[in-house]
RNA sequence: GCGCCCAUAGCUCAAUCGGAUAGAGCGACAGCCUUCUAAGCUGUAGGUUUCAGGUUCGAUUCCUGAUGGGCGUACCA
């Protein structure tokens, strides 16, 4: 049985006996070690409602706790009114052989088991290559997947692209010019063209394939061969990159279906809807609750054309009636006020809004010596994420990107990523892999018979660098709940990082290898297996490889 | 102007639904390699958690206001 389940009860049934019925019984694990493993404030949670000092009450909740003497060692009251409890020493060493059964499942939670999840992410129009700016949501969508995985879910990864609309004839024109202009020099670009020398690459294709043959032909073909070509980038970047969608969903399909048709007709049958000026707008200014100065928005322009709004209400709608009990969209800061508008939407058409979850992040600044490298889009030469991941590679990029909240503005120190040395965080953590594993050949020499799967004595296991690496590998499934509740992968990151400190110092103190005792050197082997199980998985959910050699 | 987000060590950032002495990395300083990977370990210095109030046993966390910054505020997406 789960300890904490056990506590929880424990103290659940003492406070029954006092007189609160159905308590909420809350456990955390105290940042100081003296303070035991587990605590509860639930003195000092339920002494105000009775009155009573808190101190007093502990001492009143801890008579009648029935704690046997098997792994709970010992509870006391200690500060304004924490309940501690100390957990032997011996739950920790039977614990061990959960991650070494486990494998790499260890960390896995039921606790979405038969429920599944849409993450939609990137869904970059093709009309251009991926860029540095399009990194921290792509980075953050591939770790958010992975996570929502780990407890659970059946998750459907999708891209939501739109190949059709002003963007694309942008595209075309932008090719159209860059063809023309390898024949005469001088013809115009298009002001608000896409200035991107990619383009220039797709003309020369094209010049390549029909000569001087297409400077009269419909604008389709440069349109088509730009679309192709953005999208081949695209995803090849994500390939690159590691990231599979399972889903490519096409905006166009919604008009094809007479979707956002539909979607249009019922807002006007609600009376969610007016005409004005030429226009469809959508009285966003009742929708929004909460908000002083809403102003209700365009859906259908005066040209007859929608609006972005429109299709992405279309669009969710469609995915609530896929039936997913989780609808994970994720944004960058600047869609931080459009996604309230589609919500509102969807919402006024009377569907269910709860399952979505808008992840919107913060903006990144590149560093490079101190000074901000600007990125801009109308740039010539945009800094892609493929160049990126060529500078620095995936691994790091990923890390970077993933490294911090989303909720907070990103510093991304493009030098610092550069290097390859200690200074790298994201090196720290691989170096306790790579560690283990060459230890882990190593044994193989040593010991000719050693194998991950051998039986070993765990009760050698005393230092007290081998219990609090212990204690922190077995807290790998907490981590994982913790970072999934608030959709933050870096908590991984965070709880990594403890874990490779832990090793490290581990390997400092205690040598694994020993000829003379080898009953000593297979438990050590032992936890070292067991914490390279933990690194692997926890490298697994960030997104990133467990290199065996550095 | 209005809306959303943010403000924590010199720098970049953590901090378990409000918990105990606010922690890491980098940078600075001082140590540790004839032994399994020194991309490592150990120690020192560094803080009025932007400011002013409030809520309570307790506030980095919640509320109000101020200041500073980011992003929006389109019949672009």
């Amino acid at each position: 049985m789960d300890i904490k389940n056990y506590i929880t009860e424990i103290v659940k049934s003492s406070l029954n006996s006092l007189g609160i019925s159905n308590p909420v019984v809350i456990l955390e694990k105290p940042k100081d070690a003296t303070h035991g493993d587990i605590s509860t404030n639930a003195a000092m949670m339920f002494a105000k409602k009775l009155g009573k000092n808190p101190k007093e009450f502990a001492q009143a909740i801890i008579e009648e706790l029935n704690i046997p003497e098997n792994f709970i060692t010992n509870a006391v009251i200690a500060g304004p009114g924490f309940i501690n409890f100390f957990i032997s020493e011996n739950y920790y060493r039977k614990k061990l052989d959960e991650i070494l059964e486990q494998k790499n499942n260890f960390g896995r939670l039921n606790d979405n088991i038969d429920k599944t999840a849409n993450i939609e992410w990137v869904s970059a129009n093709p009309t251009g290559e991926l860029h540095t700016g399009h990194g921290r949501q792509t980075a953050l969508g591939k770790a958010i997947a992975n996570l929502l995985e780990w407890t659970g879910y059946n998750v459907t990864r999708e891209y939501y692209y739109n190949n059709a609309g002003r963007q694309m004839e942008n595209l075309q024109k932008s090719v159209y010019a860059r063809y023309r202009q390898i024949f005469e020099s001088d013809y115009p670009f298009p002001e608000e063209g896409y200035a991107g020398d990619y383009v220039k690459e797709i003309a020369a294709i094209l010049v390549k394939e029909y000569g001087d043959k297409l400077i009269d032909a419909n604008g389709k073909i440069f349109r088509e061969a730009g679309e192709k070509w953005c999208f081949n980038s695209i995803r090849n970047t994500l390939e690159v990159f590691g990231i599979q969608h399972d889903v490519f969903f096409n905006e166009s399909s919604l008009y094809d279906k007479g979707k956002i048709k539909e979607t249009i007709e019922e807002f006007k049958k609600r009376d969610l809807s007016y005409e004005k000026d030429g226009a469809v707008w959508l009285k966003t200014s009742e929708l929004i609750k909460n908000k002083k100065d809403a102003q209700d928005k365009v859906i259908v322009k005066a040209t007859g054309e929608p609006t972005y709004r429109l299709p992405d209400i279309a669009y969710h709608i469609d995915k609530i009636k896929r039936g997913y009990d989780l609808i994970v969209d994720i944004f960058g800061a600047d869609h931080g006020d459009t996604y309230r508008e589609v919500l509102a939407g969807i919402d006024g058409l009377g569907y269910d809004i709860s399952k979505i979850k808008v992840i919107i992040h913060q903006m990144v600044t590149f560093v490079q010596d101190g000074k901000p490298v600007k990125m801009s889009k109308r740039a010539d030469n945009v800094y892609t994420l493929d160049d990126l991941i060529e500078d620095i590679g995936a691994d790091v990029t990923q890390f970077f990107f993933v490294m911090r909240s989303a909720n907070t503005h990103l510093e991304f120190d493009i030098a610092l990523a550069k290097e390859q040395s200690d200074k790298n965080p994201v090196f720290y953590l691989q170096y306790a892999h790579a560690r283990i594993c060459s230890i882990l050949r190593n044994a193989k020499e040593v010991f000719k018979d050693f194998a991950e799967s051998n039986n070993y004595n765990s009760a050698l296991l005393t230092s007290a660098e081998e219990i609090s690496l212990m204690k922190v590998l077995l807290a790998f499934p907490d981590a994982v709940r913790s970072a999934v509740s608030t959709f933050e992968p870096h908590k991984i990151i965070t709880y990594i990082n403890e874990v490779a400190e832990h090793y490290h110092r581990f390997y400092h103190y205690n040598r694994v290898i020993d000829k003379d005792n080898k009953d000593l050197s297979m438990a050590r082997l032992q936890l070292c297996e067991a914490t390279r199980i933990v690194l692997k998985n926890g490298f697994d959910i960030i997104g990133i490889s467990a290199p065996t050699r550095m």
